[in-house]
DNA sequence: GTTCCAAACGAAACAAACTTGCATTTCAAG
DNA sequence: CTTGAAATGCAAGTTTGTTTCGTTTGGAAC
């Protein structure tokens, strides 16, 4: 990836703040990290053409928009021959429902948070995502009861 | 939790947009779904009182603010008495490094998604969260190599 | 079918926020 | 002490967000 340069004590304050809310106006920004706005604005620019940040988004809850079940998934593969590794990532990151992917180490090769309306749908999802696919050798489900903390936030503190 | 007006096929063409960039101009949005922009104000204000849009946030690359690495736990616990459990969730809630967390059935109690600068840290982790917890009967670990799909979006289509 | 009401809409005026230009400051290197 | 690159603050200009208000839409009651 491209170098990060590295950010002093005004970017870290400026992402802790825009990581809980991106919709606070500049000036008020800069009043509590003791910054002029165009100076807030320019390094949060800088931030967002270097990739540090990497996106701005709304977080809507599931529950609200018919999608009440969050489940995790630990796939296990046949063989981790790299082109069947490529295909499965691409195939799990393709489907909404699996709102996130990750290859790991350890007793599984893959982890999926995968969000659905009801337990049939999950059902239905199994069906396509692993039975269907030779590859996948077996996989664990996780249902969440209580999503405890939820979010994308990352410490940036010093 | 409160009812939730149901959405029409505006509302979820406006969340599809937002969870994508939430600082896409209402104007851009109203020539996208055919409406003006007091009437994408409005219903995104609707949605933000309703909570349907839990928060606007930025989303930040962990790798450039000093968090390369990405770890799944899943702990088990002696106990499940209900305070027990409860004190379990705002212990893990309240750590910075712990950025999701999920009370689950099946083989594990609780998953955790963690996010730390190194594997020292995470060592120094385990040792706060689970060996000092009498109640962690055991944990597993997966550490991420590659984070295929992140993100907090939830699919809205009809 | 008509009336009535509540909810939502769009156009335009208005307010707030973002963005840019520019002179100044800061600070490290020479 | 001087210099230059980088960052800053102020103020003007531009874009975006917000409110107002008159109109339209869609039902429900009659």
């Amino acid at each position: 990836m491209s170098i990060s340069p590295d950010l002093d004590a005004f970017d870290r304050a400026i992402l802790a703040l825009l990581q809980k809310d991106n919709a606070m106006p500049q000036r008020t920004i800069g009043e509590a990290v003791n910054l002029s706005a165009p100076a807030v604005q320019r390094r949060i620019k800088r931030m967002e053409e270097t990739g540090i940040i990497r996106a701005n988004v709304a977080l809507v809850d599931p529950a609200k928009v018919g999608h009440p079940i969050t489940i995790f998934v630990e796939v296990e593969v046949e063989s981790e021959r790299a082109e069947l590794i490529d295909a499965a990532k691409r195939g799990f990151a393709a489907v909404p429902e699996v709102q996130q992917c990750y290859y790991v180490t350890g007793e599984a090769d893959f982890i999926l948070v995968v969000t659905v309306a009801t337990m049939a749908d999950y059902e239905a999802l199994t069906r396509r995502l692993f039975f269907a696919n030779n590859n996948v050798k077996r996989f664990r489900t996780f249902v969440a009861m209580d999503r405890v903390k939820v979010g994308m936030e990352v410490p940036v503190g010093r």
